[in-house]
DNA sequence: GTTATAAAGTTATATATAGAACTGGTTGAC
DNA sequence: GTCAACCAGTTCTATATATAACTTTATAAC
């Protein structure tokens, strides 16, 4: 089990070679938060790499934010900060420290064929849409509209509601064995139309943001498409460069 | 001249001290674009240093934009793709392949008071007001407020127009040795004001987006921060996760 | 002139090694 | 019991070295 996205191998130096194993590995559940990875010289000598080999591919999964170090002790997933980063987004205006996630309902799931915009980005026809809504202080403020490849996730649109969360990515990390690295955002403003007018519990034609993200996986593959709508008035976006 | 931001030394690792003193000598102007660098082994020999902590310090500049490494043939300065990264927001929409960098209209330059929000920031209340108009497609598009702190960037209000240009870091590098590294972005949605309004050539109570940003240099020292107000509907901010 | 070939220089990958800095646990002195 | 010293294990810094992969320039062949 635990195949990542990306197709492994195919001659790429040791040392990426090396990174997507653990990122593999790591996707495969091995080792739980708080739980030390092996060693640098474990590694190295298990894989029959030299120190130095291991720690550039080490290094580079805790650049993506995927593993934490800590001198004198060990490596370490990085689950919690890896959720704040990719979810450092849609933090309500005025909302103090306000790291709180909102909560979210599902609204629908279903494997149908890609609208051609989606199919030109995730490479296939064939994909599951979740449809749902996120509350903040009670209130909807996100309407979202998710688009994964089936191949990837097949199964997923039969999950049990529980297991979803309201956090995707741990779930496709921890189901799927698909580690998000990276995310394109695109930000811009509209109108409501009926349908996100009522889910948002605004007035058609009111001011919205709209967020549209393609997110990819360790080896760059796109593996997930999604757009999102709330109220412009309540929105605050953010973001590091850099 | 060139002294970086950041207080080079205080015994830190060779490696970043290295990585210091050569974003200062890029920040003096010592290479031109297309001009190579020294390579890793003079520079190993001429700080008495071994190959492998020259290319860790030259490696952290490549990631950071600063520097870009062309195998069998050198290491170079990278400003077009510097200039691309932080400046590849404010992209209008449907403006296709669109890489064209608004022109920038300079309304006032002073060095004043620094507003309480401002001052917290940036450490200092004594800073340099900068207020732009940008252009797109021969219309108003971006109202910008910059500060920038005076002990940085002494002599800045008194710079020709003809040679700020219309991107700034380029020129916080070029003039101040200031080299800027990141920046976080908030966007959120609002109204324009009476002034706002007027400059961009819209009605007041329009919608805007609203940009605030603050950016840091190499040491993280922040060194400018800015809020730019534009029309939402012709707005779209891109950003790019992980 | 054009095209191979060679050579030198550069970055990229990989290994081996040493000691510093730090952590967490154990042992021993009191 | 408390505290200090020690120790094993870990990451971090730094060096030295060798080879591969690639670029650029010069040289030679035709």
């Amino acid at each position: 089990m635990a195949e990542t996205t990306s197709n492994i191998d195919a001659r790429l130096p040791a040392y990426l070679r090396l990174r997507d194993e653990l990122a593999a590995r790591v996707a495969a559940g091995e080792w739980r938060a708080d739980e030390a990875l092996p060693s640098d010289n474990r590694l190295a000598r298990e894989g029959n790499l030299s120190v130095g080999t291991v720690r550039k591919a080490v290094q580079m999964l805790v650049d993506e934010g995927l593993l934490e170090r800590r001198q004198g002790s060990g490596t370490y997933l990085r689950k919690p900060a890896f959720n704040a980063t990719l979810f450092r987004f849609f933090q309500m205006r005025d909302a103090g420290s306000g790291q709180s996630i909102p909560t979210s309902r599902l609204i629908s799931r279903k494997q149908m064929t890609a609208p051609s915009g989606v199919a030109e980005v995730l490479g296939t026809n064939d994909v599951i849409r979740i449809e749902r809504l996120r509350d903040f202080a009670d209130r909807p403020f996100l309407s979202e509209e998710i688009y994964i490849p089936t191949n990837l996730f097949s199964g997923f649109e039969a999950m049990p509601d529980k297991e979803v969360g309201p956090l995707l990515y741990p779930v496709y990390l921890e189901h799927f064995g698909v580690f998000v690295a990276s995310a394109d955002d695109e930000v811009s403003f509209g109108t409501a139309d009926e349908t996100t007018a009522k889910r948002l519990g605004i007035g058609p034609g009111e001011a919205i943001a709209v967020i549209e993200r393609t997110a990819y996986c360790i080896s760059g593959t796109p593996v997930e498409w999604r757009i999102a709508r709330g109220p412009a008035n309540r929105f605050r976006y953010r973001s590091r460069i850099g």
